[in-house]
DNA sequence: ATTCACCCTGTACTTCGGTACAGGTTTCGG
DNA sequence: CCGAAACCTGTACCGAAGTACAGGGTGAAT
């Protein structure tokens, strides 16, 4: 392992020392100058104000968030925040170093667990089945998706026959047997019926 | 790096191959014997019931799902049935070892873009955050604001008129006025711009 | 061969949405 | 006192939206 220079919010607890025995630290405030560059700044959760310190840093390193009592709120406002990893503080060495290693890769360190409840969560919110089709959708015919889909999208009759090279004529009788297919009564109406979160096929465009 | 073994859902791409030229390959259906352990399964999402295969394989190994057109749906379904990554096929060579490296340290590999839509997701329904107001929304007065939530239920100018007891004639005016306060040309961008699951402040009413 | 669903277009019409003029009142702060 | 903003209304106009007739064509199924 080479070395590089870390920042750290507190102080790091031995496992940590030993897992990044050549880091180099420092500790907040951070400096703003053209100090060399951070590679991964790993930021407590137990430090107050903790959120704006990860988005402060957030543009200049990859920032891992280690929390000694992790919580999925917790977990969502750190990646809110723009944080590119989240993990116990307590994480053993070699989980310690997996983390390091694939934030420094770009990707996002999401633990199982949270992962798990995060997903769980999502397929509550989410209508039924995410990403299903509304109610009726089915029955529409392939053209009939494309202009409804198009509609969801704010554009305008004249807009859909540009896109989908019919004329407004067309587009016209393909929204009343849409409108009568889903039982809705005007483009509100429809995009209030197809708007749903998660909700968001492309027909093939 | 090392000799690995790797399951392919179907035949690698160049990229693939040069990222992992050491890799040795099994397509399915992939035999249930006492084979060598593998140690990362890459799955396309392209294949038919790739979540089933998926959740087949998660016990015996990580899996990593590989999609041709990424979207928040199939990450979720595929995170669901287990998988400890998912990408997007054609990603650099870089990016699939990373993902390879991460999945094995027994990490999760989310791209930045779909946690973002994940979070977003998430933040709308958690009960703790009722919905941020959508941008521009603070600027309505209150009058105005009823008006324009009111359109969002789909209601009609003389809907509205009544609803809120005035003229079809001064609905139309505060329409005029938060199209322009929101910078949306017409009804259905509004409702589009609004209509945030989650969004539903009582005006006082 | 006929039916049916789908796809496309035209003319004509009504209704709705949105804007451009016009006018008014109240409230609130400089 | 005056301006500004919010609130309300009227007439008029234009274009978009939606419907009601009309007519084409294809391809698959009965």
């Amino acid at each position: 392992m080479h070395v590089f220079r870390m920042a750290l919010g507190e102080h790091p607890s031995p496992r940590w020392r030993e897992a990044f025995p050549e880091a180099a630290l420092q500790y907040p405030p951070f400096a703003e100058g053209p100090a060399e560059p951070v590679q991964v700044c790993w930021i407590s959760s137990g430090l107050d104000g903790w959120p704006a310190l990860v988005s402060g840093q957030a543009g200049r390193s990859r920032v891992v968030v280690h929390s000694r009592r992790p919580s999925d709120e917790e977990a969502i406002t750190a990646f809110e925040a723009g944080a590119h990893g989240y993990c116990h503080c307590l994480a053993n060495v070699a989980l310690l170093r997996a983390v390091n290693s694939t934030v420094i890769s770009g990707g996002l360190w999401v633990s199982p667990g949270v992962m798990g409840r995060m997903i769980r969560t999502l397929r509550r919110s989410l209508p039924s089945d995410p990403g299903r089709p509304p109610i009726g959708f089915e029955r529409l015919s392939a053209r009939e998706r494309e202009v409804a889909l198009a509609v969801t999208t704010g554009a305008s009759n004249k807009d859909i026959a540009l896109e989908l090279g019919m004329t407004e004529r067309t587009v016209k009788m393909h929204l009343g047997s849409i409108f009568r297919k889903l039982e809705v009564r005007d483009r509100v109406h429809l995009v209030l019926h197809l708007a749903q979160p998660g909700f968001a096929p492309d027909p093939g465009s």
